[in-house]
DNA sequence: AGGGAAACCCGAACGC
DNA sequence: TGCGTTCGGGTTTCCC
């Protein structure tokens, strides 16, 4: 859920220390406790312990859907798949019952690692590119251009929907912003990648950083009952709206199964004859 | 190569 | 009210 915007809403709250006023860049590690062993991917939880103790923080990025920390010795990297967050949090606070790692910084403050559904991960290595390196190009960075992008969609047969959330061929895109996008670029998530013309593609590739750039504007959207403060969630088109109004031309927006994966759309503005 | 399904989880929503 | 069941969602893994 927490996609490429919500996760840059965090990495910057943390970088910057707006909410708490503290900003974790600069601050060592002191101590660390791990509460849910299984939300280290890497190493083993004990080593994890050994290492990070002790490092400072010397950056926080994003990649992808990963936040990214570059330390002292090791590349700190967190994955908050469904229900994670990543938050600042005063030293005395007591425990949350879904807490999973604490890292006690210097300053009586505490990063908190939470998640409820414990999908989330979190990696120390000496080398970030070891987890990243597979990932495809972030969406909004200029080295990704329209030709490239075209190409990329030429080198697939696969349907928009599921070849859009690949992380390996585009880092950062979810269900929900995957489906915003497709609305915004008018094309049925079921068509065909190497149907599109460059012209299609140019537009697909507009409605996704226009789409993204509008989440990350708004802090990300807060979604169920994972609140995250941001608003994007009223700013949808499709996603969540089956049985509604599309507020371009009115049809009842539908939702269908893609890659097992919830799908909405509007039948009359993503028409299907680029798969027909 | 690409699609489908199961597994990992648990809070919320739903059905009775 | 309270119980049991279903659902959803990011990713990996396995099977066809």
């Amino acid at each position: 859920m927490p996609e490429l915007p919500e996760v840059e809403t965090i990495a910057r709250s943390l970088s910057q220390g707006r909410g708490t006023g503290f900003s974790i860049l600069g601050k060592v590690i002191n101590d660390v406790t791990i509460l849910w062993k299984r939300s280290i991917a890497v190493p083993s939880a004990e080593e994890f312990y050994q290492r990070v103790h002790g490092q400072t923080i010397c950056d926080v990025g994003r990649r992808g859907k990963y936040i990214v920390m570059q330390l002292s010795d090791d590349a700190l990297l967190f994955h908050l798949r469904m229900s994670g967050d990543l938050t600042i949090q005063p030293a005395s606070r007591p425990t949350g019952k879904h807490d999973r790692v604490i890292f006690h910084l210097e300053g009586e403050h505490k990063l908190v690692f939470e998640d409820a559904r414990k999908f989330g991960r979190v990696w120390l290595l000496r080398d970030a590119q070891e987890e990243l390196g597979e990932l495809g190009p972030e969406p909004l960075s200029d080295t990704l251009d329209e030709d490239h992008f075209f190409r990329m969609l030429q080198a697939s047969k696969r349907q928009l929907k599921p070849l859009l959330m690949d992380q390996t061929f585009l880092a950062g895109l979810g269900n929900i912003y995957t489906d915003e996008a497709l609305f915004k670029a008018r094309l049925h998530p079921l068509s065909i990648s190497n149907q599109l013309s460059s012209q299609h593609a140019a537009i697909l590739l507009q409605a996704i950083r226009e789409t993204l750039h509008e989440g990350i504007r708004r802090d990300g959207a807060s979604i169920d009952w994972v609140y995250r403060g941001g608003n994007f969630q009223n700013q949808f088109c499709v996603y969540g709206r089956k049985g509604k109004a599309c507020p371009v031309c009115g049809t009842t927006i539908e939702r269908i199964v893609v890659g097992q994966r919830g799908t909405h759309y509007c039948p009359t503005c993503q028409s299907k004859s680029a798969i027909s």
